[in-house]
DNA sequence: GCAATACTAAAGTATTTGCTTGACTATCGA
DNA sequence: TCGATAGTCAAGCAAATACTTTAGTATTGC
């Protein structure tokens, strides 16, 4: 692996997994605590708690606990860096199509800059 | 982990991989050969191939072979899936937020329950 | 024909990942 | 105060990942 390990990077790597997905769509409804977020999980609560950290290290939800209780919330400004990059690349393939319908449209010199 | 492996699951691990966005990225510019791709790549042209193969198993490229070269190119489609993703989110954050703006916007300066 | 080019396939390896178990701490509620 | 609850920490482990090297197979150009 090569070594510009950006924000990017840790954001794919987190969403890759399921389980990682899930907790952030059940954030996305309203904040959660560590054992309701793991309740529907088929995995202990230690397992939890380690996607609860990745996802934390990686800004995609923020945590804070009161007494025993942490609860989680998703930090959405987040998810515009992975926004930004697809629509960068959406601009980059438009732009391509543009370019190939140009030559496609192109049946007389009538077009464009000749 | 879990086993709803689904297409979601394989594009985020595609492009968690700098170097497959990387190759997202260029043949964002336009079609190459596996053997240009690898040229500013710092591994070896094997590498590269396994690469491309992982991109066109999850749809995010097409390739097609003429001669002894594979053309590559990428598939916009594919991030369509991923945009819905992140739409979805978007959809439910903004509804969480007009939520929470709704309790905050309550008239009285007082806080509690009547 | 023959060598260079452009891949491809298989096997091996170091590292990372996604869990588990077990022991431990802190807080709440009766 | 005492036990249940909520989470944390550290090892350990099997499987997956991102490469490598080696040994090929078709094509192409001369």
């Amino acid at each position: 692996m090569l070594d510009h390990s950006t924000d990017l990077d840790n954001i794919f790597q987190a969403l890759a997994d399921p389980t990682r997905r899930a907790i952030v769509e059940q954030l996305g409804i309203g904040p959660k605590s560590v054992s309701e977020i793991a309740a529907p999980l088929d995995m202990t609560l230690a397992a939890v708690v380690q996607h609860v950290q990745l996802l934390e290290n990686c800004q995609l939800i923020t945590t804070q606990k009161q007494g025993r209780v942490r609860t989680c919330r998703i930090k959405p400004e987040t998810l515009k860096t992975l926004e930004g990059w697809l629509n960068q690349r959406r601009r980059q393939w438009e732009q391509h199509f543009d370019r190939l319908a140009a030559v496609l449209d192109e049946p007389s010199p009538k077009r464009k800059k000749p």
